[in-house]
RNA sequence: GCCACCGUAGCUCAGUGGUAGAGCACACCCUUGGUAAGGGUGAGGUCAUGGGUUCAAGUCCCAUCGGUGGCUCCA
């Protein structure tokens, strides 16, 4: 991509004209994209952090015992910016956030106290009689688990005034090296004992805890602030998208400023596979049955599809309550592969026309569960990135190479540093491996190697998944952590060696037989609704012009001017520039200040002079310094900035 | 789906049982202004929805819908 040809930054340059800008205290703070305040992903944990929280966590357990005896206790581990610990509490006993506030006072009085933290390990069978009389059923679980399984002969237990827990350590040496400032509780959860829905709901309390108190307190400012980038805050302000309760949750409405997005990233992926040689195509939303039976959506993947419409002898919606058996049914769509299988299959293919790269912005429907949720980055309805290539054996390797470069052309494009690749394998030992896997064990071990080694032919790191495939296949995916915390995979690269025959797909080889080809399922730029709520956050809502949903904003310095601010307005739209003319009836400052808030990336101020001179005054979003530049010379490298993506405040993020 | 909390104007929020409020945004008028909020006037709300308690409910109770933070699940 071209880079050396762009509009000033207008930084270094010496043009400046007007009074100074009014003092900062004034004016919105122009943010960074920052996600979340750095956190330390994996505390070590002999650290004097790690001993902390895990201690504090005894204490807050240690509270809520004193403070609502008969309580069960769960896990109650170190995270990454304190504890939490898992409680159950007797039977009509509901905790409240209001609730918090005492707890913690409890916790600060036991830290003002002098526990010693004494260790000792006690043989198998008195460590369960000892969770046994101390009445907590869920350590006894975990301690036999650790026994049976893991093979401890030994299990540790920590004591501390009255409270004794089963636990490894290590911890502080007393309650008083714990500070009664340095922790917060902040929020109240559930959660399922040990992760799995079928057991027991217990209620989990989260703390933040720093070794000091400023640094809570710099934890919590940065928590906040980060909100302020949340994408459903920015959504909201800039008119991105808005979901509506008539229309139905998880299905957002793109406002014309999240329509403009859209179709900058349409166009980037068209231009970008069109070169790479993939055919774009078109399917339909809604199906017949049939097709996922074909596929193995039904049954297996049913409990995320919407339920089916159903087709009667006597037409939509049925002949009455006697009329019990459709003569069809129809779902919508929650991926596009069938679709893309069943236009592999519409032609006959030859070896020569592979790789077979079909791609579509397809829009798919999934029935999430209500709770998952979440802005823009967990809808029901949504646009994938989608494409299919299909290949021989031979070009597979190659193939999914190209597909991991193409993602590393668009991370590269908006400055994406901020992730981290996950490869995920299917796991042999499963014993519930049959439900969730194709059985193929060579195809998988065929599979498995050649991501690995397009992975590391390509020198990228990343972590290794057992057990988190597809049921088809191995799958390198992207993964990334909005402002709040919450980790998504953005964008994925998947290696299918099953569907493709399940579908019946051939292809002639060159010794005239007809052979399978494999699949790779790819969504480099993954769903518009994920990949814009990430961008919207790594952005700060400050698009690159290219991306911004208003590129140009003019301001006429006067009605006297409005012509000629009337003339640049309509020769900038027929440059296809998203360009706005600000004739309000306000002041000019006031017009400077809405569209440095709609954080549009130029705002020309046009009056007078610049009409005497045909010139602008270019005052670009985050950069202090405005040039004056002939008419010419902004539409044409304006239009450079904008063909080339340029990103011109790159380095300020 | 489950647990906790929340729902007042387009947005952000105040209003703890007795006549629905503010700021921003919007409309109109005055102002024609050279770099982050000029002035005035006005419109806008069955207080999410439906029940209940009460002489009286935005306020208390119940249900439903929606949102937030988690759990589970995933692009």
């Amino acid at each position: 991509m071209c880079r050396c040809t762009r509009l000033p930054t207008n930084r270094g340059r010496g043009q400046k004209r007007g009074r100074r800008p009014s003092p900062a205290a004034s004016r919105e703070p122009v943010r960074k994209g920052t996600a979340m305040p750095v956190i330390e992903r994996t505390v070590d944990k002999n650290s004097d952090l790690y001993k902390l929280r895990h201690s504090l966590a005894h204490v807050l357990a240690q509270a809520v015992q004193e403070l609502y005896p008969g309580v069960k206790l769960g896990f109650g581990p170190p995270i990454d910016d304190g504890f939490y610990y898992d409680f159950l509490f007797p039977e009509g006993v509901v905790l409240t956030d209001e609730d918090l506030k005492g707890i913690q006072k409890r916790m600060q009085k036991i830290c003002r106290e002098d526990q010693p933290f004494v260790q000792e390990d006690l043989p198998f069978e008195q460590a369960i009689a000892r969770l046994t009389e101390m009445g907590e059923p869920h350590k006894v679980e975990y301690c036999k688990e650790l026994h049976d399984k893991k093979g401890f002969d030994t299990i540790g237990f920590y004591t501390n005034g009255p409270f004794v827990d089963m636990c490894e350590g290590p911890h502080v040496e007393n309650t008083k090296n714990l500070r009664p400032d340095c922790f917060k509780l902040h929020s109240l959860a559930g959660a399922y004992w040990r992760g799995d829905e079928k057991n027991v709901q217990m209620t989990r309390i989260y703390a933040y805890a720093f070794e000091s108190k400023d640094e809570l307190k710099a934890h919590a400012q940065a928590v906040e602030e980060a909100k302020k980038n949340d994408h459903r805050i920015l959504g909201q302000k800039l008119g991105i998208y808005s979901i509506a309760d008539e229309v139905g949750k998880g299905l957002p409405l793109w406002l014309p400023n999240g329509a403009a997005i859209r179709h900058e990233l349409e166009k980037l992926a068209y231009e970008m596979e069109f070169a790479a040689g993939y055919h774009k195509v078109s399917t339909p939303e809604i199906t017949r049955e049939g097709l996922y039976y074909t596929s193995g959506h039904l049954p297996l993947y049913k409990h995320s599809m919407f339920p089916p419409m159903e087709l009667y002898e006597e037409g939509p919606g049925g002949g009455g309550e006697g009329d019990e058996n459709p003569t069809e049914r129809y779902y919508l769509k929650p991926m596009n592969c069938p679709h893309h299988h069943m236009i592999f299959k519409a032609q006959k293919h030859s070896y020569r026309d592979l790789p077979l790269r079909i791609s579509e912005y397809g829009r798919c429907y999934r029935f999430e569960r209500a709770g998952a949720l979440q802005g823009l980055t967990r809808v029901r309805g949504m646009c994938m990135n989608d494409a299919h290539i299909y290949v021989t054996p031979e070009q597979l390797k190659d193939e999914f190479k190209a597909v991991m470069d193409l993602h590393k052309t668009y991370y590269d494009l908006f400055g994406f540093e901020d992730y981290y690749l996950r490869l995920s394998q299917w796991d042999p030992d499963d014993p519930k491996k049959g439900d969730k896997y194709v059985d193929d064990p060579e195809g998988w071990a065929f599979t498995e190697k050649v991501v690995q080694e397009a992975l590391e032919e390509l020198g990228l790191s990343y972590t290794m998944e057992r057990g988190e495939a597809a049921f088809y296949g191995p799958k390198v995916d992207y993964e990334f952590r909005t402002v709040t915390g919450r980790e998504f995979t953005a964008t994925t690269n998947q290696l299918d060696f099953a569907v493709p025959k399940r579908f019946g797909l051939v292809y002639t080889d060159s010794d005239g037989e007809e052979k399978t080809p494999y699949c790779i399922h790819r969504a480099p730029l993954g769903t518009h609704e994920r990949f814009i709520a990430i961008l919207i956050e790594h952005y700060a809502g400050a698009f690159p012009t290219w991306l911004a949903p208003v590129q140009v904003n003019i301001i006429p310095v006067s009605e006297k001017v409005i012509d000629y601010a009337k003339k640049l307005e309509a020769m900038l739209r027929k440059d296809l520039v998203r360009t706005e003319l600000d004739d309000s009836n306000a002041t000019m400052g006031k017009k400077i200040r809405s569209g440095t808030t709609r954080k549009i990336p130029i705002n020309l101020i046009v009056g007078e002079q610049e009409a005497e001179q045909n010139t602008v005054t270019m005052r670009r979003y985050g950069i202090e310094d405005q040039p004056v530049l002939a008419l010419d010379t902004f539409v044409s490298e304006l239009r450079d900035e904008i063909r080339d993506r340029v990103d011109v405040r790159r380095d300020m993020r």
